[in-house]
DNA sequence: CTCCGTTACGAACATTTGTTCACAAAAATA
DNA sequence: TATTTTTGTGAACAAATGTTCGTAACGGAG
């Protein structure tokens, strides 16, 4: 992965963030070439180079067609998922309240979608109502993780528990009783493990 | 802000962003005619008009010269700030551990900054040691505010209090002390204002 | 109905821009 | 030192691209 750079290699990797940064578009060779002093044919040549080491790709015979390979942004892109209807299909886009964008390092890879903390059933967890949950689609958990579940066609956080070959999707709440998974539960879908919390106060 | 558009750009509108998502370029003006089927000269006039309502920037005479108004990606970089020096210049550039990036519509305007949490001084109010907090930089705050503070050299999350006309920082756990705020009291500096937490699993 | 903003075409023009080629100096490497 | 890699030039070509102009159909507002 992204071979190292030589200095000149990495002075016009640098240029072309801090153009893009700055202006919104990339740029083109001569836009480089102008601000290294350079010619549009060695910029030429150096692009070629930082493609080939992977940190750029080239759109050939396209203009302005460096595409950064690495980000600018660490973000990601979580969609946030309002209510969830009585029907099957639980992911799909139409469902989606917008969008959360979430640093990458604190998601792992994989699906994710976010959910609203709708009410007190996991203050004994330290979350809260109205906090979102960054959820990592999955359908199976571990004992003792947190998990999303569909409860009466409502999406819900609960922690995962296994006792005695049962199993039980614990609110932390002692104001709330834990529900039994049986085998042939249909009422109930895990759809994922808690990744991460944000609040807004 | 933002004129409303017709049918037709906003589909031209929807298409730029379309493209750049995919490609992570901007389109030409004939990328989008072909997509919509029109040719260059009707898409360049929409264009016009998308820039004169304001959704679009137009760089004239360049090449994929489309830059959106309002960014596609709608993430905040907030800066992380680790151990705090005994110096004075608390936000130097120099203290960021690297940054974050933080949903716009989870924090307000102004400066922010974010702290890592460390120890569990502040558990009653649902803050646990390694989450993440981002804070506002302000001088002043209200009763029941939680605050950043700088104490005796480190950065600290309290709940500030006035009571009896005395302030106070109160950790939210029985096992620590509050602190008294004496008006020449030159150990303790208010940083900020909480205004978000962020919790990795 | 008339006026006007919008949408539309097609052709032509002027720039912008990616790319190539031959050649060479400078720097790193063996 | 000999060899390879990197960096560099300048000119020229071909393609991509923004832009303009004249013309016209369509639909809503008055």
């Amino acid at each position: 992965m992204l071979e190292k750079l030589t200095k000149r290699q990495n002075e016009v990797l640098r240029e072309i963030k801090k153009f893009i940064k700055k202006e919104g578009i990339s740029p083109s060779v001569r836009d480089l070439a102008g601000r290294l002093g350079k010619t549009p044919s060695t910029i030429h040549k150096l692009l070629r180079t930082l493609q080939d080491k992977g940190h750029i790709k080239l759109r050939d015979n396209i203009s302005r067609g460096i595409v950064l390979t690495e980000k600018l942004s660490a973000a990601v892109m979580v969609p946030i998922i309002g209510r969830i209807p009585a029907g099957q299909p639980v992911f799909s886009e139409e469902l989606y309240e917008g969008y959360i964008e979430v640093d990458s390092s604190l998601v792992p890879r994989g699906e994710l979608f976010a959910l609203r903390i709708n009410g007190d059933s996991m203050v004994g967890a330290n979350i809260l109502d109205g906090d979102t949950a960054i959820i990592r689609k999955q359908e199976i958990a571990e004992s003792g993780d947190i998990v999303a579940a569909l409860v009466d066609g409502e999406a819900t956080l609960k922690r995962f528990k296994l006792q005695k070959k049962k199993a039980y999707l614990c609110p932390e709440n002692d104001n709330y009783e834990p529900i039994e998974l049986t085998p042939d539960s249909t009422q109930v879908d895990i759809l994922g493990k808690l990744v991460a919390v944000v609040r807004k106060y």
